[in-house]
DNA sequence: GGTTACATGTAACTAGTTACATGATTAG
DNA sequence: CTAATCATGTAACTAGTTACATGTAACC
């Protein structure tokens, strides 16, 4: 599941781990990353052939970060190096991106990784994404009807209040995903299929509706 | 965290892996056990001494079923073997139970083992019980203020999508928490212990479970 | 006579966390 | 001069899942 978060990150640009590390736990909360996980699994994602590593020595890096971004270098004093070791910045491959759309589709069962999917499905085709959420609307779904079938036998209150819980979380996440596709199916009204029960209640979906 | 759910099972009363990796599944949505993590686990609960074995024999299990529940006979046609193999009876120690009572207070930071923290939270008095809601209820409040301080800054639509989700969700998790210990504080105003209902419900819950 | 449920286990794998080791640079 | 931040990594541990191995017995 690193590996999409990972992939994802670096289909944007090059990046090194500390810093893949940073974005990782500002990406999405609960998801935070430790050395311990994000280092070996740069150098699986390297042995795979699904990124590449460049080391950048310490007294190059000021040039790298100037010839990124010539502008914001009248804060610094100097433009000396901001670290005293080698980076490793990892680039992703043309296979590394191949296997980020594989990771971006599969399963639909797990949060955390749908999660993920989510954060990263703008680099779908607006059909492949939208096939995303319905499988992920479908488990859903399945979830809701196998509560349903069998329900809390217990009359302790603490576990029955447990199950309500599960149960008003279930009913929310079906309500946003639905709106997360009725904006999909709004802003991508072509496709194959011509759903007609669709726009009967759109005008206020207050998440941004137009992917770039 | 598999110790907890099933040092909690075994406090109601003795059980061997079958049945309870059944009761597992049935308790909370989404903590599917499989066999490959509760055998050992009951292997590794048993050398810490924290719960003991005895294995009953086939012939035996008729008479132990009947002894135990002698209601519910009357579906069966006779009253041989349910098993033709010897089952694996476990009982939880005095050593096991306060262990219990150890994981039923640490931590709050894991939904999970809240989770089964809440499903077993009527083992605790009723003060390490609110304790245990209030923590929960600060890691709640600390996520919230994290989420506030550094918002999102990505124009990512489905990014943002991401993140209002965990808003709203945080914000419906912490409403319903304040209505447990509101409630927790209503039938609680002193330190006194009231015995809420105590009563394990024998019945024998057909859960379609898949085999391995 | 095949499917399902009962019953216990092992092996290999997934997906992490926590703690440690090492060392440079920078801000107060 | 010391604490924080930058930077890369390893070792040991936690907490599981999936697939396999093995066999009985009840149901239809």
């Amino acid at each position: 599941m690193l590996d999409l978060a990972v992939l994802g990150l670096l289909k944007e640009g090059d990046l090194h781990g500390y810093e893949l590390n940073k974005r990782l736990k500002s990406l999405v909360g609960g998801y935070s990353t430790s050395f311990g996980a994000l280092y070996p699994a740069l150098a699986r994602l390297e042995r795979r052939g699904w990124v590449s590593s460049a080391a950048v020595a310490p007294e190059l890096i000021a040039d790298e970060e100037a010839s990124e971004g010539p502008a914001r270098r009248s804060r610094k004093r100097s433009a000396k190096p901001k670290s005293g070791r080698t980076r490793k910045v990892y680039h992703i491959t043309e296979a590394g991106e191949d296997h980020l759309l594989e990771l971006l589709q599969e399963d639909a069962n797990n949060e955390r990784r749908f999660r993920l999917q989510l954060a990263f499905c703008r680099f779908l085709t607006p059909d492949r994404r939208l096939a995303l959420f319905e499988l992920r609307r479908a488990h859903l779904v399945s979830l809701q009807a196998m509560a349903r079938r069998d329900p809390v036998q217990s009359t302790d209150p603490y576990v029955r209040s447990l199950f309500e819980w599960d149960q008003e979380r279930r009913e929310h996440d079906l309500v946003w995903l639905d709106r997360l596709i009725a904006g999909e199916r709004n802003s991508q009204p072509s496709s194959q299929t011509t759903d007609p029960m669709i726009d009967a209640d759109r005008s206020d979906f207050p998440t941004g509706g137009q992917p770039q």
